[in-house]
DNA sequence: TGTACATCAGTGAACGCGCGTTCACTGATGTAC
DNA sequence: TGTACATCAGTGAACGCGCGTTCACTGATGTAC
């Protein structure tokens, strides 16, 4: 199992470390510097840990540096939001990527199971990313779809989960005719069961009992589709 | 269509009115008349807008006199939680108790769709409520499963959708041995589709697409059970 | 039937907290001439 | 190649806010005798 932290490189490498030894007045990349501050505390303590003091505070600048680069907390929260949806996106293409299935309908199948699981495994392994990726919400939404865009970097969960079921309807495992609309079905089970499983009734639930959970609804939706 | 607040009755009638009168040294009924100004605060601002200070002015007697009836905000919290998931609990009731149909099957099958129905329109008309609802839940779950208890006040949600299910399976749509964690896909559907329109990316979804996204979703879940 | 007194349910002032935001500032950078 | 100066990125002190919680209190209630 691939660790999280490891999807994505770190921001700045060498300059981090220089950064600590000579800590110059400009920081040169203080505003990747506020975002990543804000993706850390938005592990432990998801949306709320992630304030202009907080962030300021832990990537060791004066409290309101941050004005240089946000123009209030909203947009810093934006900004720490879409870093984590990134983050979800970039397990749900890990995990479709480790699909080996030879036969086309069955891997087409697999991989939809994969991204599935994926989701719920960020939620349940990463709560306070997984809420944070959803504290904000009032992105404008596109035409094509809801806005769960990730920026320029790479396609949103939502994308893909329309890739899957694209994909499902080429190598003919889902009729034309129900592919409209199917992502409702798709993204609100797999949703339900992140939001369950992380803030809702089903937390406390048996680790054990979570993957039979997820394995029986999961399959209900495949069935239904 | 009924209307949310018509569902359960007032705290309490006439006292009500001489309290704003007579305005007795001692209220008499303080921790319900606390719980419901939570519920009224709740309906707008959600559970962060319940609040010691704000419920115990809304009550309008001083701030601290609330602990005389709550340990600390949370015990609050948690009270409002509790009148927030009979208020669910109780709009799905209703909404079965309307389906007016003869078959047996069918019924069985309208009167699942129905409280599904209700769970989303919940969580739509009353977003507040709902979030409130499940603001709380680190009450300890029970063994028989997960504790979204109202108290001694009637049936949970949960304990309604398993009602459904049981149901359906006494009147033979639903096959008794795909009856064990029908819940979770059931619920996770529902709870999904409430929290992506309510708080989640597809909280713009213009009104009349919704219905349309429940019920292509509701059908996934219907076909794959 | 009356009264003393324990108990209970409120009051009001005060504390400390962390927050977002504003202000006037200073140090560093880079560019026009 | 050198220098003045505009611009940009950071600093530090201060403000006001609403919150939960604690303290010592007072007013009302009901019960034992």
């Amino acid at each position: 199992m691939l660790t999280l932290t490891t999807l994505t490189s770190m921001p700045f490498g060498v300059d981090t470390v220089n950064m600590e030894t000579v800590k110059p007045y400009h920081h040169g990349s203080l505003q990747t510097s506020l975002v990543e501050a804000g993706f850390e505390l938005a592990r432990q303590g998801g949306p709320d840990a992630v304030g202009l003091r907080a962030v300021t505070r832990a990537a060791g600048v004066s409290h309101n540096a941050a004005y240089r680069h946000f123009a209030d907390r909203e947009q810093l929260l934006v900004a720490v939001s879409t870093r984590c949806m990134r983050e979800l996106a970039l397990l749900m293409e890990a995990r479709t990527a480790e699909v080996q299935v030879r036969d086309r309908r069955r891997r087409a199948r697999s991989r939809l199971v994969a991204i599935g699981e994926a989701y719920v495994e960020f939620a349940t392994t990463e709560p306070g990313w997984f809420r944070t990726a959803f504290a904000v919400t009032d992105m404008a939404g596109s035409v094509d779809g809801p806005a769960l865009g990730v920026g320029d970097e790479g396609l949103g969960p939502y994308e893909l989960l329309g890739a899957r079921l694209d994909e499902l309807v080429e190598v003919g495992e889902l009729p034309a005719e129900r592919r409209p609309g199917a992502e409702f079905a798709a993204w609100a089970v797999v949703h339900g069961l992140a939001t369950l499983l992380t803030e809702g009734p089903l937390q406390g639930l048996p680790v054990a009992d979570r993957g039979h959970a997820v394995a029986i609804a999961l399959g209900v939706v495949q069935r239904g589709l």
